[in-house]
DNA sequence: GTCTATACACTGATAGAC
DNA sequence: GTCTATCAGTGTATAGAC
């Protein structure tokens, strides 16, 4: 794989996590990544909109995988679930608040606009959904409640980062951490 | 009220809740409105970032106006909020997935570069989280667990929007209204 | 109050040399 | 693979006539 690539496309992700689709330029994507700008349409041939995609599906997944990783030590779903909520809502603090939802905004920018986009934010949002499903499931919950939950706990946490981010206050996301461990210890998982 | 102004602020914010701020120029605002060009900056003199401030509290308004006249006749607030957000899923279904929080977005994207903006946003917010704490509260709920669930239904329905919005399906905000309606069935309101 | 015209930066994207 | 130069279009904002 190569670096320039990757370095615009690790750049692209987060300066849309931080201003949007519409609010961040191929030429600053280019120039506060330093790399070279000839790559840019030799990398992502189909432009702005292929590298948007490309850049929500790896969020997603860096996302989902790092949950399974913090969460694969913790036995108790609702225990790890909230543990990461914390990590994340620190992670909010740390970073001016600029960090916490690569998709949220992309997605509802271009709805109406790229199909392209719109299926990557699909994808990415239900690689996310199954990893907190599967810790759910591996607790014990059943197949059915599991999923609904799973749903349920991500709009919840996207909300929360949403008012977190707006009032510049994490401590929105954490009662919403703590609320769904309540939530989830009436299932004794 | 000047009929210019009036038109220029709603199709800024009709715009910018479907395309998001920085996805809406000044130029589609007017020729869309069909206000004069001449008007805009008579009546915003500073410009789009008043435009857009001024969109959301209005936005944040209506919406909480629209919510307390609805539910007014309701005595049940679990009951009522539910339907509420079972009006707020049709509404989405018959406006392409459009409609559904002019706030969300601008907040996200502008978090990094208007103080102004940032302010209404918030304005726009806690008026919304006053308008359900208030139900709740009239359904007998205690003052510190209703502004702590009414913060918690905010968070859980914006999230429930972004799903329906990005998979273009409101079943996922129902299944929202649905769970808070259990949750608030507990305390017996 | 509303008009037209326009300034000037920046956008995404392309062409062609190396 | 990377460079420079450049395209046409659009962005916000302003000036000055009416």
């Amino acid at each position: 794989m190569s670096s320039a690539r990757e370095k615009i496309l690790k750049t692209a992700s987060e300066l849309m996590e931080k201003q949007g689709y519409h609010g961040t330029g191929l030429n600053e994507i280019i120039q506060t990544s330093g790399a070279p700008k000839g790559s840019l349409y030799y990398y992502f041939p189909d432009g702005k909109e292929q590298l948007a995609s490309e850049a929500i599906l790896q969020a997603g997944k860096t996302v989902s995988d790092r949950f399974r990783e913090r969460t694969a030590a913790e036995p108790n779903a609702a225990q790890a679930i909230r543990d990461f909520l914390y990590m994340v809502a620190q992670r909010m603090e740390e970073t001016n608040f600029y960090t916490g939802s690569t998709m949220t905004m992309i997605a509802m920018e271009t709805v109406a606009n790229s199909k392209r986009i719109n299926q990557a934010c699909q994808q990415g949002y239900t690689i996310l959904i199954e990893a907190f499903r599967d810790k759910l499931l591996s607790g014990g919950m059943d197949a059915t409640r599991a999923g609904d939950m799973a749903g349920m706990i991500i709009a919840a946490v996207e909300g929360g980062i949403i008012l977190s981010r707006t009032y510049q206050d994490a401590n929105h996301l954490r009662r919403i951490a703590d609320h769904i461990f309540q939530m989830l210890r009436v299932d004794k998982i």
